[in-house]
RNA sequence: GGGCGGUUAGCUCAGGUGGCUAGAGCGCGUCGUUGACAUCGACGAGGUCACAGGUUCAAGUCCUGUACCGCCCA
């Protein structure tokens, strides 16, 4: 039997130092990955979340990342080929947002390439300030990116292989490569070619900073102060029953824009007005007065304008009134330059309405508004020849108002030409998905519903910007250069990835752009989400020539947080659906946030990140992923230090019990003893619960019963009964059935903690069961089963262990009561107890005297009481022994 | 306004299908170190399980309602 040699090892163990010995190991052994070849039904595969690439991961990815490897871990264990891959999300506005910030550029259309651009040197060339951003070319722009993504990515695969998640990093990814472009242009022409996807000019949300659509996922009420201004109308025909009416608005500013008015169907105050028309204040402009059951009677006077447009309710009514379009806004937000009395612009007062107006062009929404504020406060601007059209001071309120979730300014709807993929005739298979998968925990399924059912656009996929996946298509120009939208020219299959700004279509020559009768290719770029929610697909390098969708997809379980469940989980579902009419995962795993102690969530914009740096350098990655394990699924962790320590106190007990279990010697023997037998008993318990635990997913009930087994019954009481025997000289099976059940236990619960502290158990298992076994790192042994514990014959007596725990216990509050230090001997050790707590402890008396010190053990009748089922009379020797 | 979670010891959290004296760790108090471990061990104090009803032989656990906290969606 192999031993260490107690002495040879550390008194401390390093954790930084052997997690980074560790680590390198594993790779050597490539535990991590994957066999390529394995059938579908050997593989366990794990769709992971591409973190976004910009900045610095915090604790929050750690806390979620860590339920992935945790998985992967236990996965192999049990004998699966897991699939285990990482991508990184790198295109998008994050990364634009942040290139822009850091070499302080801008990128513009019809600006030329730069090769080999230097940033600096061309700064220095123009004597461009600090803060002066230079303007370059889209190519120029995307090659700052793919430079800062790559930098983050070396920083964040640190992070990651720091933390000793196993990584399959040969299956490593990035939205921007050429892989996933690829596979996301396919995916735009296999929806083209069902019918899925549709290109519209309609008005759509649009963020004026960043001067893009974006889609309903992207959006997020912020309640905002606001006021209500009581603006008087006139009524333009003679007959009507009255002469004005009074309506409230939030966005007077819009007034030029107004195109229609409107109330309840059955609101007494203004039914006779319905038909008729109103004239606009300021603008004179002759707009129709219609019903709708969607207007409120209640909200301000029950009547308002119809603006294009103000919101998506204006959206609706101008579409379903045929109402004029008098797009106000700009692109960047920004009042346009319009003629009133031109067509579609009619007034009754041309040259008072393009006098106000021009007051306004060229200025921003807040501007825009303080002067229309005070044109209304001017009678000459009244529709009705009586006073001022604002009715009193406006209204201090405060409201919901929609925003980009990554804007600072509030969206407006805008007029443009966008591409969608068509959901909403398909929310109810999308909720039919959705129940196909198993949600842990299930509650969050109904997020999913709830966001499904209440869908009332469709997907917006395409973006004005530019780092990302270009939609693959190009238009004909007509004989006077205007582009042929609906005669869209789609890339062939073996031309992705494409750049159609790049590369002309089949049939075309590059010359032939941007002349009459030649093409033009589409500028724009997808939405992020539309790539990253073919993870699976990419992974699985779908239509490539090594396509793996039948080893890899569907997938066993997407981890992600509960956050992206409108985003991430709701496409990549709709992707599998739309493409490969199933489920894109069986399982979908949703982990909670990290609070600051103020219980508010980690991020960003609120600057209360704490970076996993410091954390791993002061308590090491073992107890970082103790600490992310702890918690159920689901459930919302706070980022308290408290934990951490709980986690490396754990490694220290691992490491000491370890060289304590291997260090003693025997012969080797089997396991006959009683008290060794009903250990094994426990042991095949926790074997059991924390396996099943695992299958669940709830590895924070695995951890709990594997350590209260370890610390409790192993540690605390078994090793300390233990002590004599198992180094005794003159009780040979017993000291051999002692140390092979120290050993066996040992062994046991190290496998079932690898998957949570991987470095410490792997180290212990290095000691003496890597060669034994024959299994190198105990991250490629056998999960623990009940079948390997069989051999053991059950105990005699079912009770033996526990009331061989329970004797101990009154023991040492024996001792600890009398102020006798616990390893003291005793002249005499009587135990009070009933008759089945005597014949419960009859075949593990020796171990209990021995461990309690004393020759032997004597019994007098006691009744247990509710703590204790034993009582503990001693006589302590003089003078501790040694 | 609709939906979903949470409210258990000073703190952070466990408590499948209701069942004997409600648990853990941290913190606190007392005691204990030359043979795994003081980054330790033993022992102990500490909870009317948010509140009010109800079902049941029995409710932290099920039902109804209320309050507060958080999240998602309008």
């Amino acid at each position: 039997m192999k031993s260490i040699e107690f002495n040879d090892l550390p008194k401390r163990f390093d954790v930084n130092e052997r997690e980074l010995h560790w680590r390198e190991r594993w790779s050597e052994l490539g535990i991590e990955k994957r066999d390529p070849h394995a059938p579908r039904e050997k593989s366990f595969v794990i769709d992971s979340p591409p973190p976004t690439v910009s900045g610095a991961l915090h604790v929050g990815h750690i806390f979620s990342y860590t339920h992935q490897d945790l998985l992967a871990r236990y996965k192999r264990m049990t004998g699966w080929n897991v699939a285990y891959p990482m991508g990184w999300d790198d295109n998008g506005l994050p990364t634009e947002r942040r290139v822009q910030n850091y070499f302080v550029v801008r990128a513009e259309r019809n600006v030329p390439y730069i090769e080999n651009l230097d940033v600096a040197a061309k700064r220095a060339e123009l004597g461009l300030k600090k803060n002066q951003q230079l303007v370059i070319n889209r190519e120029n722009f995307i090659e700052l990116c793919r430079i800062v993504t790559e930098m983050d990515e070396i920083v964040f695969k640190d992070t990651f292989n720091r933390m000793g998640y196993s990584i399959d990093w040969r299956d490593e990814y990035a939205t921007i490569d050429d892989k996933s472009r690829r596979i996301a242009q396919r995916s735009f022409l296999d929806l083209f070619e069902k019918g899925h996807v549709y290109q519209l000019e309609s008005p759509t949300m649009w963020d004026v900073d960043f001067q893009t659509a974006v889609a309903q996922a992207e959006v997020e009420d912020r309640e905002k102060s606001g006021a209500y201004h009581d603006l008087e109308f006139g009524v333009f025909e003679e007959d009507a029953p009255v002469k004005s009416f009074v309506i409230s608005t939030t966005r007077p500013e819009l007034l030029a824009a107004c195109v229609g008015v409107t109330a309840h169907p059955d609101d007494e105050r203004f039914k006779g007005l319905f038909g008729k028309h109103a004239v606009t204040p300021g603008f004179f402009a002759r707009v129709p007065i219609f019903p709708s059951t969607e207007a409120d009677p209640e909200k301000g006077t029950g009547i308002l304008m119809v603006c294009t447009f103000g919101d998506q309710t204006d959206v609706v009514w101008w579409r379903e009134e045929n109402l004029e379009l008098r797009q106000i806004l700009g692109r960047n937000g920004r009042i346009l330059d319009h003629e009133f009395g031109d067509e579609g612009w009619a007034s009754t007062n041309p040259e008072k309405a393009n006098e106000n107006y021009q007051l306004m062009v060229g200025k921003r929404i807040p501007s825009a508004k303080s002067i229309m504020v005070e044109l209304l406060r001017d009678p000459e601007n009244s529709a009705t020849g009586n006073d001022a059209p604002l009715q009193d001071e406006p209204k201090q309120i405060q409201h919901p108002v929609r925003f980009f979730e990554k804007g600072d300014n509030p969206l407006e709807y805008l007029t443009t030409r966008q591409w969608f993929v068509r959901l909403l005739d398909k929310t109810d298979q999308m909720i039919d998905m959705g129940r196909k998968i198993d949600w842990h925990p299930d509650f969050m399924r109904k997020r999913f519903e709830n966001w499904t059912e209440n869908l009332n656009v469709d997907w917006c996929i395409s973006r004005q910007r530019y780092f990302g996946v270009p939609i693959p298509v190009w238009y004909p120009l007509d004989d006077q250069g205007e582009p042929r939208y609906d005669q869209a020219i789609l890339a062939t299959p073996d031309m992705l990835p494409v750049d159609p700004e790049a590369t002309a279509p089949a049939g075309y020559d590059e010359s032939q752009r941007g002349e009459p009768g030649g093409f033009a290719g589409e500028p724009d770029i997808f939405d992020t989400w539309f790539t990253s929610s073919l993870s699976p697909q990419t992974v699985a390098r779908w239509g490539d020539e090594d396509d793996q969708m039948d080893t890899l997809f569907p997938m066993d379980v997407r981890p992600q947080a509960h956050d992206i469940i409108r985003t991430w989980a709701f496409y990549t579902i709709a992707k599998a659906m739309l493409h490969q009419e199933t489920v894109p995962w069986h399982n979908i795993n949703l982990s909670g946030w990290v609070l600051d102690p103020d219980r508010k969530k980690m991020s960003k914009s609120k600057g209360n990140v704490v970076t996993p740096t410091d954390t791993l350098d002061r308590f090491g990655a073992d107890a970082v992923r103790y600490w992310s394990a702890s918690f159920k699924l689901g459930v919302d962790a706070t980022n308290d230090e408290a934990i951490f320590k709980i986690g490396g106190k754990l490694v220290t007990k691992l490491y000491n019990a370890g060289k304590f279990v291997l260090a003693q010697t025997a012969e080797e023997g089997p396991i006959t003893n009683e008290l060794d037998r009903a250990f094994v008993a426990e042991l095949k318990e926790v074997v059991r619960l924390a396996g099943e635990a695992f299958e669940k997913f709830e590895y924070s009930v695995a951890l709990q019963e594997t350590e209260k087994f370890f610390w409790g019954a192993f540690t605390d009481n078994y090793i300390e009964l233990l002590k004599r025997r198992s180094r005794s000289e003159d009780d040979p099976g017993g000291r051999a059935s002692a140390v092979a059940t120290l050993r066996l236990g040992l062994n046991v619960v190290l496998r079932l903690f690898a998957p949570v502290v991987p470095t410490i158990t792997d180290e212990v298992w290095s000691w003496v069961f890597a060669e034994e076994t024959g299994h190198p790192s105990i991250h490629k042994a056998p999960w623990p089963t009940l079948a390997e514990l069989d051999s053991v014959a059950a105990p005699d007596i079912a009770g033996s262990f526990p009331a061989a725990c329970d004797a101990i216990s009154a023991i040492r509050k024996a001792k600890s009561e009398s102020g006798v230090s616990l390893n003291r001997e005793l002249l005499s050790l009587v135990l009070e107890a009933d008759e089945a707590g005597k014949a419960d402890l009859q075949l593990v008396l020796d171990d209990v005297a021995a461990a309690g010190g004393a020759e032997s053990i004597g019994f007098v009748d006691g009744t247990p009481t509710a703590d204790w089922r034993y009582t503990a009379q001693i006589e302590a020797a003089e003078v501790p022994v040694k």
